[in-house]
DNA sequence: TTGTCGGCCGATCGCCGACAA
DNA sequence: TTGTCGGCGATCGGCCGACAA
């Protein structure tokens, strides 16, 4: 997984530790967030809070749901000396913005995700994101080649069609959304690369419990999405 | 799961001991016919067979497939005299033939499990199985209900039409042949118990491996079905 | 600019008798 | 008696512009 197509999935709120910087490990907090007990039995004492240093990074992605999370693997980290507070703040070097993927998401509204309907493609994403339509032809149509983040193709045709006019992705989607589980209140987010290759990732809304269907998050210590 | 809709579901050939029963254990079976590798850690000393006495029945059916099985609890059985015939020949009993319910297997025709088709179902099964039609009217139809081996229950419409005329399941069919995932080949039981309820049990042919989707069989010594 | 609606057209589903094995 | 076929009517999926927020 990429990436700048992951952190495009995860939102700019999410941020990243860089590897060797230090961080702090709260048991409780992963306790409480974690789907399964964490085995504690190898913690020699009992303390609120272990300063650590990031020893790995996983950027991974849910086979069943597509959402993003991390995998952060810590070594526990004596203090010879104080440390600085440069440590705590450095974060992965992403170039400094400018390597970064260009990206838009849109909350499915009850069109975008009913069955018989296409999706109603925000201007900005079909002017930012979407290559060029060639309007000389009437009407101006494409068919778009998208990777999901475990690198399944998919394919959508886009239009710039109706009164007034106005972008669309139409057959494709409904496969798509069915296929994905996609509900009004999701989120899909479209990404382009530096290459100019095309992504499409989910957020998913809070669901209610309760239901037959189980979604487990990871139980891994992981940031938020 | 009642025991004369499990043994309507296994077919006649399926032969379940009495708990009680002396019973032949052999190890090599279980481990070449199960799909987990069995727990021999505990065996004492290695020997093709076991003479055991049987401590447990449990009359089960596979969530994924509706498949029936058993799972049967042995005792090793120390030999202080020699053990009677009788001892080996018990079986369960199920009321010498009265009790056992009335049922009928057809395996399904490509017309049968095919998406746009009903079921042609054999007079016999009709006269003997299905609550009478009323020939009073017509055509003459009613709905059926009926259980799968988990409780579920389905509905289909029983008509007699067509020239010849002849039984058939239409409404109702295609959805229960679509969520079962049944193909030609694999067969249909339909049981009567004494109380007059219907009921719906399956079998299925050989599949052939490698496709992506498996369905893998209990891990337990069961009698075949 | 974009969310929702009703219209409408084509594809599919599934019920039917005809016919033959 | 019952398996298979083609016909055909009902239903559904999904593309469309109209219209309003």
């Amino acid at each position: 997984l990429d990436q700048s197509v992951w952190e495009a999935c995860a939102g700019n709120s999410a941020k990243i530790p860089a590897v060797g910087a230090l961080v702090y490990y709260f048991p409780q907090g992963h306790g409480e967030q974690a789907y399964a007990a964490p085995d504690f039995s190898s913690l020699s004492c009992e303390r609120a809070e272990y300063l650590c240093k990031v020893k790995e990074i996983q950027l991974l992605a849910s086979e069943e749901t597509d959402e993003v999370y991390s995998v952060v693997g810590l070594d526990p980290w004596i203090s010879r000396s104080a440390p600085s507070p440069d440590d705590f703040s450095l974060t992965e070097d992403t170039g400094a913005e400018k390597s970064r993927a260009l990206s838009f998401a849109k909350i499915l509204t009850p069109s975008d995700a009913n069955n018989g309907g296409g999706f109603s493609v925000p201007r900005f994403c079909a002017d930012s994101i979407f290559p060029q339509l060639d309007f000389s032809v009437e009407p101006p149509a494409q068919m778009l080649n998208v990777r999901d983040v475990h690198g399944k193709a998919w394919e959508f045709r886009h239009i710039y069609r109706g009164t007034p006019r106005r972008h669309l992705l139409t057959t494709g989607w409904s496969k798509f959304v069915n296929s994905k589980k996609l509900v009004a209140g999701d989120s899909v987010v479209f990404i382009k690369n530096k290459a100019g290759e095309l992504f499409i990732g989910l957020r998913r809304t809070a669901r209610s419990f309760g239901s037959s269907g189980s979604s487990h998050a990871p139980s891994h210590v992981g940031s938020p999405s």
